[in-house]
Order: C-alpha cells, then structure tokens, then sequence
DNA sequence: ACCTGAACACCGTTCAAGT
DNA sequence: ACCTGAACACCGTTCAAGT
C-alpha cells in the first residue's frame, strides 16, 4: 500500500506476466525466478497465488484453451464443413505455437480438440452418420488433425535434419523417378498437405458404404 | 588401473547406462549426475566420453533409431502393404515408448519415418503414382503415422482429463444420439483407429483420379 | 589419454518469520 | 491475507589439476 511502484500482485497478473514470457521466449525460459523478476516480486510470492510450477502451467494452458475462440464451420457439403473445421483449427492453433507445445509437454493434446468436437459431431449427423460410426469419424478427424499440428511445430523448430531428406534422396534412391526425389527433397508445404490429407480422409470416412468400417485385424471388427 | 572395482568406462558403455535410465525411469531422470553415479564415475568424466548433455541425447536418439529393425511390407495389394508398413513403424515405436518423446523434444520427429520413406515409395510406384504425387503420398503417410503415434503417446500418459471427453458428453450434448454420446465417452481403441484411418488415407489417395491432388487454393478445390 | 573435485550459475520448493 | 529471505536439494557446465 505505501509504495505502490508495482500494480498489486494478482493471480491475474501472475499469468499475464507468464503467458508474455512463454509468449516471447518459449516455455523453456518460465521459470520461477524469471518470473518473479519480471514481475519484481519475491519467488516465493507466486507460490501464494498460483502453487508451484506444475500448477502455472495448468492454469496457463487452461486460460490460453479458453481464449482460442469459436469454430465457426463453413462450406455447403459436410465434407468441406469439417475440412474447415480442421483448418479453422489448425490455424488457431498456429497462432499459439508455445501453447501447442505446453499442452503436448502436460499430456493434454486431446484437450485442444474438445470445442471442435461438438462441431464434428453436427456435420457427422448431417451426413447420415450415427453412433460408434459418427465416433470414429470424429476420432479419426481428430487425431489427424493434432498429430498433424504435432508434427508440423515440430519440424519447424528442427532446421538441420541430419542425414535429412535432402540427402536420403539425392542419389539414385528414387527408383528412376527423378521428378520424386525432386519433390522428396524439398521442403514440405505443410498447408497444402494438411488440406489434402484431411479431405482425403474426410471424403473416404463419410462416404464409406455398407457393413460399417473397413475390416481389420486377426478376425475380423464387429 | 590400480582398482578396477568398475567397467572401464567407455562411449559405449556411458551409452548404454544412459538407455537403460531412460528405459527404467523416462527421460527426465536421465541427468549427468544420476548417470555419473550409476556408472561409479565423476561427473565431468562423462563430459570426456560424449560431450554435455544435448550430445548424449543426440547419440542416444541416434543409436536407439537405428537399431529399430527392418519395415518389412507384406500384403498383395499396395493398399496392404501401406498398411502394414504404417502399422509396423507404430509397432516399432511403441516398443520405445520413451524414444519417441525424446525424438519428438529434440524436433527430430520427421527422422523417425526416414527408414520407412524407400518402403512407401516403392508402394506409392507399384500404385501407379509418380513424381510429385508420388511424393505428397509418402508425406501424407508420413505425417499421419507420426502424428497419430504422438498423440496416442501423449493421451497415454494422462490418465484424468478434466473435464475430459466422459464428462462432455454425459450430458445430452450428443444430439438425440446416444450411442454416438456413449461411444465418445468411452477410451479409444488407438489400434482399431489407426488402421481405419491410415486405411482411409491410402485407399483415397492412392485411388483419387484425374488431374493431380485434389486442388487447394481459396476458392474451390477441383 | 583419461579422470578428478571444486566452483559457477542456475533450478523448484519449503518454511519460519515478518507485516 | 500477503510478502519476504534464507536454506535445501537439486541441475549442467567449465576448468585447472592430477595421473
């Protein structure tokens, strides 16, 4: 109260201080002591108002998750109405490159696909799919589309790839396909893969005819 | 020389006790201390034999990978044998299930599915696909299995989601659908989905007709 | 060539003590 | 109710010194 040189400490501060910090540094420079010199406090003061490490990090994945927005699915057919849904969240997603890897690091990458699940299940209805089918369509959706994003951050932040594509197929590796080995060592339009993947997925799953998903296995699925 | 209570110490051997920590107790618990003590060594003598830390993940990384044994495609049709050298690289991978965090923390994610890359390629020409089809093909896979082990990886190791599909869809959220509400609250079959979709994925892809893949831009694909 | 301990600059967390 | 510094038990890495 007498010196006020510093807004008041807050659990709301806490996080704002900390999200700017994962903001601008990566997860990686969140550590207490940082952040407590950030915020020209004593370490021990954010143990008061958000519990240790563990618990900052939740409740900055939660708040973040929370502000991601709205999906708001767009196209006539169902099946461009998901490849929107995809999209819309694969590009939210990208606007929070540290988030993605916060939640992978906690084990909460389902988490990330919970608000677009409602939307699936809508365009799985309105396509004539119901119950386990509808399920496995969203599930299957879902998986492509986080593991896609995974994988996507994660070679962002890989520049030298060692031995890399580049050179696996320089040589005469491509069975006399130069135009492959071209393609193979260039570097991965990950957007258009994306697209082109989930369609794919999405026209085969909704369209799949007759005695319900494809066989599988030892004996034979359901 | 004079008491030799212990192996001489070697990279090797400082190699193989850092893969067994990782084995026993994940990669967080390998530290250089921790591994100097399980070797009966000093500290910095490790520093000697393989460099800091960053040097040992990489050699670790690297010799576990190549030491994942040979994709062997079987099946008739190349659908197949995509299939089967999809499910054989999970396989492989889920025999380490800590490799691959530590694959996926180093950004090396897209070296895991190299050793696979000349099996698929063969697959993608034995389709009839070439050049840069051929080569959106073996991306497309690439990403798929990779992503889909990651995320299966990551739920795998987080047991109470919170709130967690379960509780989402307890309520009549599911729009007068209650198998589809029961399916999704219900765990996935991870090796039932993963067979669907990459079955999906190649049976589109490698059957999509006409003038190249599907077209991508802002207006209106094909 | 190989190994060592001491030292440095960091961590997260606890806890008794202040106001 | 809120904040503090001291202390504890850890980290990875460097470096001069040993043999």
């Amino acid at each position: 109260m007498p010196s006020r040189a510093r807004v008041t400490l807050t659990r709301e501060s806490v996080l704002d201080a900390a999200a700017e910090l994962v903001r601008r540094h990566g997860p990686a420079a969140l550590t207490m002591r940082r952040l407590a010199a950030e915020l020209g406090t004593a370490v021990t003061s954010i143990y008061w108002h958000v519990g240790g490490r563990e618990a900052l990090l939740d409740a900055l994945v939660e708040r973040t998750m929370t502000g991601l927005g709205e999906i708001r699915p767009s196209g006539r057919t169902p099946e461009h109405r998901v490849v929107s849904i995809a999209s819309s969240l694969r590009r939210q997603l990208r606007g929070h490159p540290h988030l993605v890897a916060l939640v992978h690091e906690r084990g909460l990458t389902e988490r990330m696909f919970l608000p677009a699940q409602q939307a699936l299940v809508r365009e799985a209805h309105a396509a004539g799919l119901r119950g386990a089918r509808a399920a496995e369509f969203v599930r299957a959706v879902q998986f492509q589309v986080v593991g896609h994003v995974l994988v996507e951050r994660n070679r962002e932040r890989a520049p030298a790839q060692n031995p890399g594509e580049a050179e696996l197929w320089r040589a005469g590796t491509a069975g006399d396909d130069p135009a492959l080995a071209r393609a193979l060592a260039r570097p991965v339009d990950t957007e258009r893969l994306f697209e082109t993947t989930v369609r794919a997925l999405v026209r085969c799953l909704l369209t799949a005819r007759g005695t319900g998903p494809a066989g599988h296995g030892t004996v034979r699925g359901r």
